[in-house]
DNA sequence: CTGAAAGCGCTTACAG
DNA sequence: CTGAAAGCGCTTACAG
């Protein structure tokens, strides 16, 4: 029936470029489509009434035509912190290579990511990559069988057929506690983060394991946020403590924490002379010359690679076997783990 | 005539939805539109159908019909570096709260950007964010003449009707160079970046100038890229040079070549006894106990701020009429020109 | 309150 | 090589 044009938009459409070029809108189709006979001359010419009148071809038609959008949803969240910008870099470079579009979902808090999941699927995307919060298992299972990829990063998918990577945070925690221990250090602190911080819940885990394993002890301090000042204020803490109850090794589930701890102790506790620090994520400020800091590199593009490899493979593109040297173990919740890299510098002991 | 189905997606429509639920198709849509009179029980049965069924409205469809597509398009390129991951963050949320999709456009290099922005053309978008580039007069013509928005963060439109707002740089440069004369500095040099850097050339211009029209004489560096590393050359040369050659102020455009400049002289050159340095972009760094670098702070918040007035305004949505007490000036290109604050720390003078 | 039908801007067999 | 027409999955007056 009668439609309301869009007033402000004197909307041109494949007619108008029919129209005027004389020929069928089939035809201005095939021209823009490369699929169908077309002589060459036809298609120069409605190549340049389009370029002319200013039309491009309505992908959001063409989408529910074909019954297929060339977009991914990607799912995020604040970027001015830690590893999503760079991640989100990464993505968004192979996603433009493969000519599909990222519609982005950003998420203000862990809460909302479940809601915006569920927005994700009324643009018919090809699927969707998750760098935030949790996934519900029925909402992975929805995604799933309406035919959608789901792959998540740095958190457990909840579902056989989705795809995982993420570092390999427990064994990272481990990593640091041998070298740790390998130096000759005998009493230990980890600067933590929330409880509820998945990345540094595990990261602690497996540092005080492997502590305990060993049949040493270890002290942990949880952070409310995982900043500079929180880092700062541990150090007061640390100041506080008595000279023989100063723990000599110090692992800090990230490198926020560690540089504000190093900041706090500077000019007062020796580094590592008195004790040593180890930190996680490699932040470009870990390389700088006040800090030097001793760091566990996330393997990023690692697991970015094995995630397009996977998305790859979803959309049956022709490609390469993924070979990797890099170390990783399939967890039992099926998340590909990688392992970090010990990038060591100046607040760790050199080994011999 | 006949199409093939997907096949991966059984793909669910509100025909499937409606049969289930034993109502018409123009019912369904009606039950997730809101709009139309449905009565509320078989509103809830349908809802719960599609709930069970897993049918979520499809928007690319109802973007064709109504000939609107809750869409925005971000041009935006690598965000690794300096403010756009933050501007970026501010600019999702909003986008988001205004219940628009955004759909990314990531330039790899600044030469991509027209591409991009012509793909962005078939998606009909409401209109489109650039924050990466240049843009040609014709293209900008091409997008306000469809009828979306144009808006352009730190670069000029080139379009009388599009909207632009940038940090003042030149203003910021001829505010380093008051507060270094002031402070009775004579020797100037300005760590710049690359000739064709938008924000790096005009931070110098504006430096040079008011220098320059006080009498006193300025020396350049420019840097191919503004690193730290690119900093700690600059270093290396300061140090190459005689004591009494040395430059007694240094500006430097932005705050990565002012840290690696101070990581550079460190232990050598004493910060602000033998020399004063400014930076610019106020990263967070630079705020941190072994830099304390005085900088200028771009006011990005109003300039997100601004924009997203602009936007809402061309959205015919209700709202306050933008009030901000920040001084700010037009420019002969049309662009906003806002001021950037000055950060005062210790690798100047303190003010008397 | 509900349904039948026209229409959105395209793509794609099919017939010429 | 080209065009007429059916169809994609919706929305929206219109008639009941």
């Amino acid at each position: 029936m009668v439609q309301n044009k869009n007033k402000e938009s004197n909307s041109v459409t494949s007619h108008d470029v029919a129209r005027v070029a004389n020929v069928s809108q089939a035809l201005v189709s095939r021209a823009f489509s490369g699929k169908g006979r077309i002589s060459p001359e036809t298609r120069a010419r409605i190549l340049k009434v389009a370029e002319d009148i200013g039309w491009h071809p309505n992908a959001l038609a063409r989408s529910v035509v074909t019954g297929d959008a060339p977009l991914v949803a990607v799912v995020t969240a604040r970027l001015n912190f830690d590893w999503r910008a760079q991640v989100l870099s990464h993505l968004l470079k192979s996603i433009q290579a493969w000519h599909l579009k990222p519609l982005l979902f950003y998420a203000e808090n862990d809460d909302d990511v479940d809601r915006l999941l569920g927005e994700t699927m009324e643009w018919r995307t090809r699927g969707v990559i998750v760098m935030a919060g949790d996934i519900r298992a029925r909402r992975a299972e929805a995604i799933i069988s309406g035919g959608q990829f789901l792959a998540t990063l740095n958190r457990p998918a909840n579902h056989p057929d989705a795809f995982s990577v993420a570092t390999d945070n427990q064994q990272g925690g481990a990593m640091a506690a041998s070298l740790l221990v390998d130096e000759g250090r005998r009493k230990f602190l980890v600067l933590s983060g929330p409880q509820n911080n998945w990345a540094s819940a595990l990261r602690t885990q497996g540092f005080v394991e492997a502590i305990r394993s060993r049949g040493e002890s270890v002290i942990i301090w949880h952070n409310e946020a995982m900043t500079m000042e929180a880092g700062k204020e541990c150090a007061a803490a640390f100041h506080g403590l008595r000279h023989h109850e100063r723990p000599d090794a110090v692992f800090a589930t990230d490198d926020a924490l560690a540089l504000g701890f190093m900041d706090g102790v500077r000019g007062q506790t020796g580094i590592p002379a008195d004790l040593s620090l180890l930190g996680f994520d490699n932040l470009a400020a870990s390389s700088w010359l006040p800090y030097q800091l001793t760091t566990f590199e996330q393997p990023l593009s690692e697991m970015v690679g094995r995630m397009v490899h996977y998305i790859n493979l979803h959309q049956n593109r022709p490609q390469d076997a993924f070979c990797s040297t890099s170390p990783h173990r399939i967890g039992e919740d099926g998340v590909v783990y990688c392992l970090p890299k010990i990038i060591q510098r100046s607040t760790t002991k050199p080994t011999p």
